[in-house]
DNA sequence: AACTTATGTTAGCATCACTAACTTGGCAAG
DNA sequence: CTTGCCAAGTTAGTGATGCTAACATAAGTT
């Protein structure tokens, strides 16, 4: 085998990666997304990246190390996302609140299997510090928003219950819609509707 | 080897063990609730219930098909316990409604594991016919019930979506409850209280 | 008593996570 | 330039797992 890797990710024909660390989280991402975390496996990606099933362990502790770094990056990217969202519509005004909440139900339904392994998946998984960190800095984002809607709005009543009770019922509309319990209970619900419709409720103290 | 299985569930002495099926379902979700879904092995069983690894096969097509039965038989359970909270405090009234969503969060901490197996953790799961009927049936029984409290109560608007709404709300508030999401953003949050709270907004058409 | 069938067993395969021991090659010190 | 270090690869191997094939046993039927 004197000639690199045949296929897939090819490295640079040098005996020594260089970037493995990140081709390896790439290529589990993109494994992950296909075939849900509990299918992947770390040897797969292996050959993804072109190198040896011993490879990964230079750069991670184990299987679990690679899957906490991907629930990290997904509440980085959620984040971003809910960002982006409130921005758009004005911060502190209920469209941006709810604009926040449509958002966190389309990344789940667009990262279906990131926010299935964020999300309770691996209970271990939610122990490493990086996922909880990167989460408790999504989440306290979100609760800002309506932090600074209650302010601006002269809602009594503790703002950050007021926001949990929001993220509640938006969690429980995307865990929903991608376990696919709407379609047999209630086909053909609108579930934006139902959000914009239920949001002015919650946001009541 | 001629003396009998020395340890855990000795069957009586035969060759054939007379009820494997049900035995390994009990050893099996006994496993699932110590270890969680995802480091549940179908040989671990086989050693609790005292057969070959390969006994299994004679009663279920793969490991998947025992995790799908104690799935279905989780939906079952948690409709029971739903019923037996609205019956509690009168079908058709509010603290009824209230109990049931009580019932929802409750079974999801105590059985925590099962509910996770239930929700989203195996994708494939959920597309047996099995798990999806028992699944409809509980969802059913919780919608026949709110659907008679907004009859008595004279609410206008879609009995149905206005279930659903509560479910959402309620399911939303079991999976941050067990993924310990509350304590990061929200320490010492009151769950039964929240849901005490919200529930009347939600009711609303 | 002989046949059939359901339900066990042993043996074995392919895959996987992970480890140990060896190899490579880039880099810094002399 | 050479030397030697060491980070980051490799090969080889272990034990566990899901699942299959072929065989064995018991229990009922004819």
């Amino acid at each position: 085998m004197t000639d690199g890797p045949i296929k897939d990710m090819p490295r640079k024909g040098n005996y020594h990666h260089g970037e493995l660390r990140e081709a390896l989280i790439a290529a589990a991402r993109q494994l992950v997304i296909e075939r849900g975390a509990e299918h992947f496996s770390l040897a797969d990606a292996c050959r993804v990246a072109g190198v040896s099933t011993a490879a990964p362990y230079r750069h991670f502790r184990d299987k679990d190390e690679i899957l906490e770094e991907i629930a990290a990056r997904g509440f980085d990217l959620m984040a971003q996302r809910s960002m982006e969202a409130v921005m758009a519509h004005g911060p502190g005004s209920i469209e941006g609140i709810i604009a926040m909440g449509l958002a966190y139900v389309r990344f789940a339904t667009q990262e279906t299997a990131i926010f299935r392994l964020m999300f309770g998946q691996n209970p271990t998984l939610k122990e490493a510090v990086a996922v909880r960190d990167q989460g408790h800095a999504c989440f306290s984002g979100v609760i800002a928003q309506v932090e600074a809607y209650c302010a601006r709005h002269g809602v009594e009543g503790d703002a950050r219950v007021i926001a949990v009770k929001l993220w509640t019922f938006v969690h429980g509309a995307a865990c929903l819609v991608i376990d696919g319990e709407y379609d047999v209970v209630a086909p053909g619900l609108d579930v934006t509707a139902m959000i914009t419709a239920a949001a002015p409720g919650l946001l009541r103290g």
